[in-house]
DNA sequence: ACTCAGCTTTACGTTAACGTAAAGGTTAAG
DNA sequence: CTTAACCTTTACGTTAACGTAAAGCTGAGT
C-alpha cells in the first residue's frame, strides 16, 4: 500500500532543474544522504522535501553551510534546555534576516513601480510623436 | 545653503559597516563613479544612495552584474522605444524573482513557526520533569 | 556480443566577491 | 621634522558553489 515513491540522481535534477553535479555536491556537504542499491543513489520522498528546503534558502541568499546546520539542529534529538535554547536562538536570527529582506523587497517594489509607471509615461510620450 | 553632504571611503564604510576595499570594488566594477579631489576619492549624496541599493540588492541575492545592468538602464536617457520596453521586460522578471522571495519567505517562516512552538513544548516538559 | 543511456568516482578548472599584504602619497598634530 | 591616521594602487590569495572532462561500471534493448 505505501508505495514509497523513489528516484533516481537524473529524475530529482530534471523535477527541480538542477544538474545532478549539483545534487551530489549537497550530498558532500552532508545535506543530502540517500539510499543506496549498488553504486547508485536513491533518493526517498524526505531526501526530495530536503531538497526542496535547499533551494528554497537558496533562493534566499543562505549558504550550504548556513542550510547545514539548519538540518542538523533539526534533526538533532533536542533533549537538553542548552540545544532548545540554542535552536530557537537560531529561528530568531533566521527571522531577523527574513523580516529584513521583506523590507528590503518592499522598496524595492516600490522602486519598480516608479519605473514602470516612467517607462509607461515615455512611450506614451513617444506614441504621441509618432502620430504628429 | 545647499551643504552638499560628503564622506570619505572610511566614513562611508564605517556608516555601512562594509570594508573600503569593497566600496573600491563596487567602482572597479562600475557601481560607483565617486568624485576625486586630488588622488582621494569623494561621495556624495547619490553615491550613498547607491551604495544604499547595492547592499539592499546583495541582501536579496542579485549579482553586482545584474545591479550594475539595473542601474545602466536606469541610468540611460531612456528614449527610444526598445529601450523602454526592455526596461519594462526587466523589472517584471524582477518582480517575479521578488514574488518568490515573497513566497519562500513565507513558507520558512512558517516552518520557524512551528519548529518555535516545538521547542517551546519540548521545553516545558523538561520543566515539568525537573520538578518531579 | 554490442551499444547506449545513465550512473559512478576522481580531480582539476572557474567565477564572483572580496581579503590581504606591500609599498607609497598626503595632511594634521606634536 | 616626524609620527600617525588616513588615503592610494597593484597584485596575488581565498572561499563557495558548482562546471567540466576523464575513465569506468551497469542494466536494458537489439
Amino acid at each position: 500500500m505505501s508505495q514509497e515513491q523513489q528516484y533516481s540522481i537524473g529524475e530529482l535534477s530534471k523535477l527541480f532543474d538542477i544538474t545532478a553535479r549539483s545534487i551530489r555536491f549537497y550530498e558532500e556537504q552532508g545535506l543530502l544522504v540517500p539510499e543506496r542499491q549498488g553504486q547508485s543513489r536513491i533518493y526517498h520522498l524526505k531526501d526530495k522535501v530536503r531538497l526542496k528546503l535547499i533551494l528554497r534558502g537558496k533562493r534566499l541568499g543562505f549558504s550550504l553551510a548556513e542550510i547545514k546546520t539548519l538540518f542538523d539542529l533539526y534533526d538533532t534529538n533536542l533533549n537538553s534546555a542548552v540545544q532548545l535554547e540554542t535552536m530557537l536562538a537560531l529561528t530568531e536570527q533566521k527571522r531577523a534576516v527574513l523580516n529584513q529582506q521583506l523590507s528590503d523587497i518592499q522598496m524595492l517594489m516600490n522602486e519598480l513601480d516608479d519605473v514602470e509607471a516612467r517607462c509607461k509615461d515615455e512611450l506614451i510620450e513617444l506614441q504621441r510623436g509618432n502620430n504628429l
